[in-house]
DNA sequence: GTGGTTGAGTTCATTGTGGTCACAGGCGGA
DNA sequence: TCCGCCTGTGACCACAATGAACTCAACCAC
């Protein structure tokens, strides 16, 4: 369970918040605060792994406050939900290292999305990297999310692949995946290499054959 | 022009570094420092853009030291280069916002693609973010992700080789090695060699067996 | 020493998939 | 209708892994 702190002066805002984080499998709510001194002191006692912080309170600006929170916890995760729409602020967000920035107002689906992504990024970090390809493995993944394809991929498509992927008893070549859905198999790769990119499918080499080994992908559930 | 601050512990190193920034369009040395007293010292007088910084230092850890620099000059952006591998000093470097996280040793390209990236993404910046698009486009880096391995080689292939080798108890040759992952032996061969010349496996002959000696691969820690 | 044996290192042609490219067909706006 | 943009495709190399064949270094019997 992933331990959560929400951090917003509206007392109600925060009630939403907590509905919403407490509905997403794997996060649980352990506090929430009103203001920086209460969201300080909060952390000191209840150490949660993510703070959910709203950038305007009406003792401290959002911002300053990480500094103040790292103090007392350096290893907090901090995720940003506001309406500041300035681009100091945002700038200001990631180079404190925030690992996202949600802007108000948002739907459920919405946060859901970023903790889900928040979540497997966490757990995908290597005990030790060994190479600059890890490390960059560890910067890169706030890509695109789900919502938004990148140009070329079309949703019907996707949602074809996905259902093909998912069907499948155990994993899938992208030809199989191809005929199965009844599209060529360089699209039906395309698809399969952009959900592998984004985390949702699991690719795995199968060697043996003679000739290049083939890349068999798995849906994640 | 980016105004960048070197910071080495090793006077050389310092100056080699200088030397390839130097030759990037663009970007500019205002100084250089060896510790991290110097370092907080002359951010104040050169107030750079950039700080190149390696994580060992004489008088304090460089994770340490970012939120002093910060203290200082909230603004300032910071680029991790060390052989540090830990995955603690990534994630911690990750959670300070840092803009990359480079491995030593490494090249001119490397760390010009580097820099180029970075005042891509810094001229990027809209003014003002009007929508969670362009606040996602600001979060997530341009998925550059270049393959370091050399011609022959897979990243997928790659990991498997060497999760196999951390899981040996003691040391594996490539036969067992092949055998673990799957694949033959001189593709294991060729991956085990690879990570020995990198200096990540350390190798070792067997002798006492009839036949030709063996090589014995053990990751290094 | 010397030559034979042994098992691992090394080379290389083969192979079937991976990945790229320019184009086709379709849709929508001018 | 023409034009431009988007999505999917056939065709064409490039490429990673393979296994057979070869070379090599240590051991062993003489």
């Amino acid at each position: 369970m992933i331990k959560v702190l929400v951090v917003d002066d509206d007392f109600m805002v925060a009630r939403i918040h907590r509905g919403f984080v407490d509905r997403v499998d794997g996060f649980e709510v352990v506090g929430t605060a009103n203001t920086g001194d209460q969201a300080v002191a909060a952390l000191g006692e209840l150490s949660p792994d993510l703070v959910l912080l709203d950038l305007y309170l009406p003792d401290i600006f959002g911002l300053d406050l990480i500094a103040r929170l790292r103090a007392v916890q350096p290893d907090v995760d901090i995720l940003v939900i506001t309406a500041a729409r300035e681009a100091d602020a945002v700038r200001g967000a990631v180079r404190q290292g925030v690992v996202n920035y949600l802007l108000k107002p948002f739907g459920f689906e919405d946060l859901r999305a970023r903790l889900r992504e928040y979540a497997r990024r966490r757990a995908s970090v290597p005990d030790q990297v060994t190479s600059q390809a890890d490390v960059d493995r560890v910067l890169a993944p706030a890509r695109q999310l789900v919502n938004r394809l990148p140009k070329g991929l079309s949703q019907e498509t996707a949602d074809l692949v996905t259902a093909a992927l998912r069907a499948a008893p155990d994993n899938l070549s992208a030809a199989e995946c191809a005929e199965k859905v009844g599209i060529s198999r360089v699209s039906a790769r395309r698809y399969l290499e952009f959900f592998a990119a984004q985390g949702q499918a699991e690719v795995s080499l199968r060697y043996g054959t003679t000739g290049r080994p083939e890349r068999r992908y798995t849906w994640r559930t």
